[in-house]
DNA sequence: GTTCTATTTGAACGATTGTTCAGATACGGT
DNA sequence: ACCGTATCTGAACAATCGTTCAAATAGAAC
């Protein structure tokens, strides 16, 4: 019968997957080892494999359930009434939930070409498919003039290239509040799709 | 005396930064080896230390250069009568000179983690000079009351995130023309920094 | 054709890589 | 108290890493 208390097994596959997590947004993928991450949780390379059976794999999982985790947030947004307030929705929820997961965020497109073409292939369709939530958003309110875009596919992937921007220098400590952060880029956002 | 004609000094130093560039942009720093480059190179791995003294000066000299070239193009703009006409130019500036040199810029920003403390932070200042030349155009246009912008530091690094966004999908055989995306950006960062 | 030297080879170095596995260990169930 | 097994150790594997260097090579100068 399998252990139900007492085991390391329920603290060690955790503790590994969070340790290589911050390990590979620090360093990269490539540039850490298996031995590192075994030594962050206190135990030998050889452990590892019992909760991975190898070290791409771990990475996918990572970036897989990063991308799970995402779309789940995502669809659980209430409803709303116009383009315009779901697109801000948008921006907000992109912004809180990036920011609340640096590192995963990090990994998840810093490491797309350490995956093998299965595993990048399986991550892309993640990725295309919360791509397509804001790019539906832009249609809708093009479609109802709320928005004025040239070319929604492009719109859609400028956004998320500005939104994205955000992590490269929020610090919780810094002198903006995530409040006047959303604020800010909301405002951006809105006249950049506006007429 | 030093010979100067046959010889494969200088054919063979621009062809290993050149291999490297590729390699480093396809697999990334820590993941291409020397004997890699050197074998794309058709030549043997010991032969690289007579053009670097080691792989992340190897590095470093492809990203300084991609700046210092970067920097003086950017000097080289001619001047401008206001700053909305400045952003213009910049923003053209910005997706073209990128959009020429896709694997420079792609080394350029990710594999800064890559670079020892020092070389990082010599990167680092050539960077933020970049930046500064864009900040200081939102902020005459803020002046002149031609932009309406709520925090013009955040504004520059959106701005620029935003055009990068372009490198992540542009190809040359695509549907655009080079002229229609650079419109298109230009019209989303005219009005996203417009009341 | 000989000399000189810039350039490259090819082997070697110690260190580190991801992964495997037999044996030790420690805990839950009885 | 003993058993069974989930978990971990520690050593070993072949491969590859960045780097060094004496010896071979080949082209320029005379």
């Amino acid at each position: 019968m399998a252990r139900t208390q007492g085991s390391h097994s329920d603290i060690t596959g955790p503790r590994i997957r969070k340790a290589a997590l911050g390990l590979f947004a620090r360093h990269g993928y490539a540039a850490v080892s298996m031995r590192q991450i075994a030594g962050e949780v206190g135990v030998q390379a050889g452990a590892l494999y019992n909760y991975t059976p190898d070290k791409q794999s771990l990475l996918f999982r990572l970036m897989h359930e990063h991308m799970q985790d995402l779309l789940t947030a995502l669809g659980d947004l209430p409803a709303t009434e116009s383009a315009t307030e779901a697109l801000k929705q948008f921006v907000g929820f992109h912004i809180r939930f990036h920011l609340q997961r640096p590192d995963e965020v990090f990994i998840a497109y810093m490491e797309l070409r350490n995956l093998t073409r299965e595993n990048f292939a399986e991550i892309e369709v993640l990725r295309r498919r919360y791509e397509d939530t804001l790019e539906t958003i832009l249609k809708e309110g093009q479609d109802a003039r709320q928005f004025s875009i040239a070319d929604t596919k492009i719109a859609t992937l400028a956004v998320i290239a500005m939104l994205n921007g955000v992590m490269t220098w929020y610090r919780t400590e810094g002198r903006l509040t995530l409040d006047a952060v959303e604020g800010i880029y909301w405002d951006m956002v809105r006249r950049s799709v506006s007429g």
